[in-house]
DNA sequence: TCGTACAGTTGACAACTGTAGACTCTCGTG
DNA sequence: CACGAGAGTCTACAGTTGTCAACTGTACGA
């Protein structure tokens, strides 16, 4: 939890990163394809560029097999703390709790939301 | 609450949004440039190009008098809740609990937020 | 054994970003 | 009235992102 700085996964990056981290062990560029292809309409050729780009970055791991398969190495709670890190500084002036305030007092949260969050802080010591 | 998806708002372009959305009233070239040349370091030029594309891209307003003044047309609240909703989309399933229950769970409040948003539950209905 | 189908690698290209110089026009001051 | 400073507009240019094609190497089936 030191890194970081070079998180800087992008959107369509983002949806293999997804893909990974929903994956219990590593998959082969096949899977990946197969996948992003159906969902996203993605030629081949796009998901091998993400892909290698991920492993550029270093945040994705390859390791040879017969083919090479891909694992994330960073999870997907570490990034989701530097995104929300980032936004929380970019527009709420570094303070979490605005971000929260800003959620409860518009339409973002259901009455189901609220419910389950006031649960949340009940339970919190 | 309809329109946001023209509601692209780059990172430095964030900078001069901030600082029309804390000002009262329209402000000429002059005052957006002694502040932020100040606070980025960014050469006037810089400053002139990011107001531009704020107006082009439909999110900033200008206001003929002697000089043209600036004003914000979508407002911070709006934007925050774009980006936010997006972060929640894209990283989150799109449910904005998460979201809050990842803060939670992570390093990213102090005593004093969950102290401050326990109470923000008791008051909320 | 030979060929085919992909995995992996390179290159490509347009749009968007970050950053900034150059040119023109105009307003206020000497 | 002439000039200079700076507003507004254009142009630029490198780096990133979204998409993808082409080339190369190789493993597996006919």
């Amino acid at each position: 939890m030191s890194d970081n700085l070079a998180c800087k996964i992008t959107a369509s990056e983002l949806e293999v990163m997804k893909l990974l981290w929903r994956s219990e062990d590593a998959l082969p560029v096949t899977e990946i394809r197969e996948k992003l292809q159906q969902s996203k309409g993605w030629e081949p050729a796009t998901i091998k560029t993400l892909i290698s780009r991920l492993v550029s970055k270093g945040v994705v791991r390859q390791e040879k097999r017969n083919v090479y398969f891909y694992s994330p190495i960073v999870t997907e709670k570490e990034y989701g703390a530097w995104a929300t890190g980032d936004l929380i500084t970019r527009l709420y002036n570094g303070r979490a709790r605005d971000l929260v305030a800003a959620l409860v007092n518009s339409d973002g949260l259901t009455q189901d939301d609220l419910d389950e969050l006031r649960q949340m802080f009940k339970v919190e010591e």
